[in-house]
DNA sequence: CAGTGGTCTAGACCACGGT
DNA sequence: CCGTGGTCTAGACCACTGT
């Protein structure tokens, strides 16, 4: 059996199926010393840097825990991490099907809030672009979203004509960015969000709540509410 | 400047930076091609699999989309994965500085219930497991537990005492699996939750539900609960 | 200090998939 | 067909960190 993939000696996916496989057997139990690279590039019969790949890929899912002179160990508590994939929006409700849609509800530039201030750090009430929009699938309501743009930060947002291009799309695409920051949570749909929706006003919707930066400055911080009854898939 | 990190000629991260740094001053514009890895080792005057290693880096966060022969092209859209952690309760629980604790609420065996065996796959209504639980922060509801667990596909679990040790750590350290997946939503407490939580019978509630299985088999179903007002949080 | 993982190289062969 | 990425090798030096 195992007529497989390869035709160059080892793979390093073969060796960490086997790795993997000699984990969950118990071979190597939680928490235990496994065999150096060099021991297991003997064993398997190739070349170190073979092992050190798919050790890595191990240990970049938390199913191994490794450091230089200490070894590598099996994780106290394996497969610990996955990949997320961040919604893109459009992408999303097309792949369901469906029509995609959007539209700007409100423009207006103001002084930021003191929420938004304190998250974006900013010592002044600054001039922030406030929008909000629906994004729609087969023109139903979808996702209710709550943006503060820095046009410091995000320059020519301004001269955007929104109403045509989404926020998200023109900035993914105009404004690079460095560091973000996601956080996931239910909330009550407030009155102005379940308007939108077209659902009940103490609905429970799932919200996802972004903010990106560059460089320390804050470009954009966003509140994405789902309508009622969303799930969030993510796979192993 | 520039004293940075490496000694050796040029460093993969160092190449992938740079890479990066282009890609955001719109050097490469989105969605086109960029010079192939033997280019690229030349110009950096490095090895072409020290190229390939930065550039793998970022096709896997999705910033690049590479294909053989047809090279290697910016995303359309970049950044679009992250690592997500899959939460340890007692390990969450821990890091937020709290005492954590667990406790059995009921145990019995039944058997499954129409929604449960459509997901399992089950033909019959096979007898599983049924166990509802609490975790505490600090002594507080913390997270309601829902679980199913197929007694076949994990042998042993029913001689374990379950008040001692939480059902998701015997099982991680006792049963492999193979395949999760992960569903993230937003409900409505229902009265048996919110009793458990101490919270309003119709407080929106983070959910998490879960299902593991190994060779087509499911091991587990669980739905985890949420005190009102948690908080995910996805660094990107 | 010394063992272990981390990385780089130069060269090679291969698999995929546009043309 | 043949260009491009994917991988493997053998050897080397280095960086961290436990002892």
């Amino acid at each position: 059996m195992r007529s497989e993939s390869s035709r160059t000696s080892t793979s390093w996916q073969a060796i960490r199926d086997t790795v993997l496989q000699r984990i969950r057997r118990h071979d190597w139990p939680q928490g235990s010393l496994i065999p150096n690279e060099a021991e297991l590039a003997e064993e398997f019969g190739c070349a170190r840097s073979t092992v050190n790949r798919a050790l890595r890929e191990l240990a970049a899912t938390g199913i191994l825990e490794r450091r230089r002179k200490a070894g590598t160990r099996v994780a106290a508590t394996p497969a610990r991490r996955a990949t997320f994939e961040i919604p893109i929006i459009e992408k999303e409700v097309e792949s369901r099907g469906s029509r995609y849609g959007y539209v700007l509800i409100t423009r207006d530039i103001r002084p930021a809030p003191p929420h938004i201030r304190a998250q974006m750090g900013l010592p002044h009430a600054t001039d922030l672009l406030h929008l909000q929009s629906l994004h729609l699938a087969d023109g139903a309501p979808y996702i209710h979203e709550d943006r503060w743009v820095d046009p410091q930060a995000a320059p020519g947002i301004l001269e955007v004509d929104l109403g045509a291009i989404s926020a998200n799309k023109w900035l993914v695409q105009n404004i690079a960015y460095t560091d973000g920051s996601l956080t996931l949570s239910a909330e009550r749909a407030s009155d102005a969000v379940a308007r939108c929706l077209q659902c009940a006003p103490d609905d429970p919707v799932f919200t996802m709540h972004r903010h990106t930066w560059t460089n320390e400055k804050t470009i954009t911080i966003v509140t994405q509410t789902y309508r009622p009854h969303h799930r969030m898939r993510i796979d192993l």
